[in-house]
DNA sequence: GAAATGCGAAACCTTACAGTTACGTATTAT
DNA sequence: ATAATACGTAACTGTAAGGTTTCGCATTTC
């Protein structure tokens, strides 16, 4: 697909799938910096920064300002806002809530095909309403 | 560079970047389901969907259990801690905190454009220093 | 056993992307 | 004016990603 949702929340996942990029934020949460500055850090060449810069900038993570001959780059953890709220949702699943639902289905699955294997009927349907339980 | 952390949370990140597999996410957060129901609620073909869940599968994200001649994928969001980890030094960004700060900076440094522009001389690391007060 | 079902893997194509070097452009310094 | 600085962009390369179609392999069903 990958011309899905062009929302600015999927841009800023985009953005943050390189390593690079995520530790250029890294970076610019202790305060904005040039282009220069920033590309010195890592080892890469500038223009490959650059261009992640430019990425940065287009999921409005960072923003850019000149400032004579330098440009400073700043964060803008905004459209972070989105990728957190995505993952709200997610919060409750790393809970020992589900640990323990996950226990439950596997002794659960165990249970089932060590004994009774010929009335597999509608397995699928059932593990499905199980897993769904733990909302 | 592509291959610069291997860590499990890195790997999360390059797999959230893409929408098709975030809202396979979705889907299972409902419960697990066989790759082929899956891939019926996309539009793409069924191959596409097992490299998603493959992919998924690497990243640890998605959980693959035989059954019979289904495979069943259930989500672990257990990766997920580690973005959230991440995000979570952004978490002060995003409030007003940082508005303010910005929109000091930012009159601040229109006043000295505006008035004094013959000793900006080392403005670089003044500002540098600045932003860097928000922490 | 033969047919049907449910998938993954292989082979292939196209596009995106991370990286490079070389060059252009704007700003400050001399 | 000239040189140096600080960048971005262009052009090119290699590789990974997402997509498709074709094939093959288990597992049920008949």
């Amino acid at each position: 697909m990958a011309t899905y949702s062009r929302s600015s929340t999927a841009a800023a996942f985009q953005a943050l799938a390189d390593p690079t990029r995520r530790a250029v934020l890294d970076l610019l949460r202790q305060g904005a910096l040039p282009a220069g500055q920033i590309a010195r850090q890592f080892p890469v060449s500038r223009p490959a920064i650059s261009k992640h810069l430019r990425l940065l900038r287009r999921a409005r993570l960072v923003e850019e300002r000149r400032e004579g001959r330098h440009r400073l780059y700043r964060l803008n953890a905004e459209p972070l806002r989105g990728v957190d709220a995505w993952l709200n949702e997610y919060r409750n699943f790393w809970q020992s809530n589900l640990s323990r639902l996950k226990a439950f289905v596997e002794t659960e699955h165990e249970k089932q095909s060590a004994h009774s294997r010929k009335k597999e009927k509608s397995g699928l349907e059932e593990k499905n309403g199980n897993v769904a339980d733990q909302s």
